[in-house]
DNA sequence: AGCACGCCGACT
DNA sequence: GTCGGCGTGCTC
């Protein structure tokens, strides 16, 4: 038998493959790329993906080891999923390894078998002949089940009371037989026709027909209430038809029972759901159907982009500008620049959509990279919210309400209609302090003030989870003056429940909405009919329609008008805008109050009178001016440690490896179109420096020209691998980060 | 990232 | 005399 190895990725942030003996009695036919093996790693038993064999090694003799198991006959992941991992690790700067290992369910993860995705469950045989044997009501009254519906899973009859001693008399009659297979979703009742489009959806909807079999990018740049969603089934129902599955990817708090209802209402094929509410059982079920095909249709969140899906013909892409698709901690992604890259490997299209592009987006469908479509009016008859923006400067508030807002809320609540309150703050109030002394109280790890809750009464960090008791006098100086200052969700529901003592209200935030479950249950509070308060966070403005809301009061757009992070501006437009979205989708017209200290903000009142459409093409000018992105690209080298100047001093050797112009990417060429040089700024203090303990650097590397920027990047990472006495700090490079505080 | 190996302080 | 602190280095 001839020697060789195989070749395998590891899990581990090591950004090369390792070399395996091969399992006792395997040949090297019997290696191929996509299967799980377990090995031995450094002491630890982990599962790593085989990415091809080969009859000659560099590795020393002594330092190879045999693999433990092959676990797999067949590949579990398919070279076009082999390959996207490849890709993604070459952008991101990750390891393979800990790619392939986002692409499979943890059960496999951790070495189970692909049949623990199947469920025992019992199966009427044809042809049901009335039985006259059954003995007892409840043997007969398994049977009617069995009449009723031909399949059950074995722990539903368990659940419903039937006995494994019953069930088996049935089986023993030949009645039923059991089987093991994985549990279909319910089937789709495909019973909703699709709707009339207008003329805008109309066009979108050829447009993109005529390119279903080709790479293409589309932003559908669509208002609320345009009718994207709609586009979305008729172009599905063509892929559908012609026999390829569809994605669609949606943001966390999008993915809710109502979505899925609205595809299960059109489509009788199989609709398989992913997201981080599914146990691991469920998530294997849900991967193995879409890998065998049986799922047609995938709707999930960030992480589904990475499901095996062999017949994928369009991906769905909607909310596109939500930053949740961007993973920020781990291995940092992005499922929508992810989910481009699968569609141009696979020459399929990729629909965009939203009604507040992100910059990125917008950028390129302007410069026609990406195709551009646009829905400017509303489907039906609704008509499109009037906002107007609510100066407080010199007025009274009560309850961190103007009066003449109170009076707008008063004049919805007669009328029998529901009021939103948005306030992006929750707890009952973010301060907590002394008059007389000026003290606050401060959490002791991080840089931030202590926000001061209620519901049980406890001080509270929302960067690290610190908690404390509330203390009755002041630290300092001994005051018991000490009190709340400023609102929050929880003092605001107060405050209006005192206004409006008879008006139900409803309160959505992380405190309130804890699980799904919480959540779900508030939504179907929000669903009774009448008179309402609404009072929430952005868990409230997103994703979520309120048919009976007719005014939305938006309370703190305030705080991101003056952010230090560039996309400041941007995000708060998307947001006031989505939380405008919430009002007067049906007949009855919305209304959008937004209080704010600076009524005159130009790029406040550009968004209120032009739009967001206007107002991002500003705000694009502007970064052109100072080369932010999407003019030029950007990467993140972030380092933490426990001791300050730890993390700047390995941010400052980084600065200077990658400024010394004796490297490739510094060299000037003739033609000065040809790559940019890379601009490093920093090391500079994260915004909030201390969180949890740790105080954070970071440096911003950007340059126009992208190709020049990754080329620094493997050469950084070797060097600060290599560099000695660094161990107590944290690193990691974040590729196009979102948040550049 | 884990994990082991290795070299200096407070305990039975 | 040992248990264990975490600095350093390696993982096929």
């Amino acid at each position: 038998m001839s020697f060789f190895v195989v070749k395998v990725a590891v899990p581990v942030p090591l950004r090369r493959l390792f070399d395996y003996l091969p399992a006792p009695s395997d040949q090297q036919s019997n290696y191929l790329p996509g299967q799980r093996v377990r090995v031995n790693f450094a002491n630890q038993l982990l599962t790593g993906i085989v990415v091809g064999t080969a009859t000659s090694t560099d590795v020393p003799e002594g330092k190879l080891r045999p693999l433990l198991e092959r676990l797999d006959t067949a590949p579990l992941l398919d070279q076009e999923l082999l390959a996207f991992g490849q890709w993604l690790a070459r952008y991101y700067h990750h390891n393979v390894g800990e790619f392939y290992d986002l692409m499979i369910p943890a059960l496999l993860r951790r070495g189970s078998n692909l049949d623990e995705a199947c469920e025992r469950h019992w199966t009427r045989i044809p042809p049901a002949d009335e039985p006259q044997t059954l003995r007892g009501s409840r043997q007969l009254a398994l049977w009617q089940r069995f009449c009723e519906q031909p399949g059950w899973p074995h722990h539903e009859l368990t659940a419903a009371g039937f006995t494994l001693a019953q069930i088996k008399a049935l089986a023993e009659r030949e009645l039923i037989r059991e089987e093991a297979s994985i549990p279909l979703p319910p089937a789709g009742s495909g019973d909703q026709s699709p709707l009339p489009l207008n003329d805008q959806q109309q066009q979108a909807l050829d447009r993109i027909r005529s390119g279903l079999d080709r790479f293409a990018v589309w932003l559908l740049e669509g208002i609320t209430g345009s009718g994207k969603t709609e586009v979305y089934l008729q172009l599905m129902a063509d892929v559908l038809a012609k026999g390829q599955q569809v994605m669609v990817l949606v943001p966390e708090i999008g993915l809710t029972p109502q979505t899925v209802q609205r595809f299960r209402r059109r489509f009788a094929e199989p609709v398989v759901v992913m997201h981080s509410g599914l146990n691991d059982r469920e998530r294997l079920q849900a991967w193995e159907l879409c890998r065998q095909g049986q799922a047609r249709i995938l709707i999930g969140t960030r992480s589904a982009i990475f499901t095996p899906l062999p017949e994928l013909g369009l991906i769905i892409l909607d909310e596109e500008h939500d930053a949740s698709f961007k993973q920020q901690d781990g291995v940092r992604y992005s499922a929508r620049d992810a989910a481009l890259v699968r569609a141009s490997k696979r020459q399929i299209p990729v629909v965009l959509g939203s009604a507040t592009p992100s910059l990125e987006t917008l950028h390129n469908a302007l410069t026609g990279r990406y195709q551009h479509l646009r829905l400017t009016r509303r489907a039906g008859l609704s008509r499109p919210p009037g906002m107007k923006l609510h100066s407080i400067l010199h007025q009274p508030l009560s309850a961190g309400l103007a009066q003449p807002v109170i009076a707008a809320i008063q004049k919805h609540l007669e009328q029998q209609q529901q009021v939103l309150v948005f306030l992006n703050r929750r707890g009952f109030a973010p301060l907590f302090a002394c008059p007389d002394c000026g003290w606050m109280a401060e959490c002791r790890r991080c840089d931030a003030r202590l926000t001061l809750h209620q519901n049980p009464p406890h001080l509270h960090c929302h960067h690290c989870d610190y908690q404390q008791g509330i203390p009755g006098f002041c630290p300092h100086c001994h005051s018991d003056r000490v009190q709340a200052l400023g609102q929050g969700t929880e003092r605001l529901q107060e405050s209006l429940l005192r206004l409006f003592p008879d008006v139900p209200l409803t309160r959505i935030d992380r405190d309130t909405a804890r699980t799904r479950n919480a959540f779900d249950e508030l939504l179907a509070e929000i669903h009774q009919p009448g008179a309402r308060l609404l009072v929430g966070t952005q868990m409230l403005a997103k994703g979520h329609h309120f048919p009976a809301v007719t005014l939305v009061v938006v309370l703190d757009a305030d705080a991101g008008l003056f952010s230090a992070d560039f996309r400041g501006m941007e995000h708060t437009a998307q947001l006031i805008l989505q939380v405008a979205g919430r009002a007067g989708r049906e007949e009855t017209p919305g209304e959008v109050w937004i209080q704010t200290f600076y009524a005159d903000h130009p790029q406040l009142n550009m968004l209120i009178n032009d739009g967001y459409h206007a107002l991002a093409l500003s705000i694009l000018q502007e970064r052109q001016r100072q080369t932010l992105p999407p003019f030029s690209h950007m990467v993140m080298l972030r380092a933490e440690a426990a001791d300050r100047p730890m993390a700047e001093q390995l941010l400052q050797q980084a600065r200077q490896f990658l400024q010394n112009p004796q490297q490739p990417w510094n060299r000037q060429h003739d033609n000065p179109l040809l790559g940019s040089p890379l601009v490093l700024l920093g090391p500079v203090p994260a915004i909030m420096e201390r969180r949890a303990g740790r105080f954070r650097q970071q440096l911003q590397l950007y340059s126009p020209d992208r190709a020049r920027l990754h080329s620094a990047l493997d050469p950084l990472v070797d060097y600060l691998h290599s560099l000695k006495g660094m161990n107590r700090v944290r690193w990691h490079l974040d590729v196009d980060p979102v948040d550049c505080i």
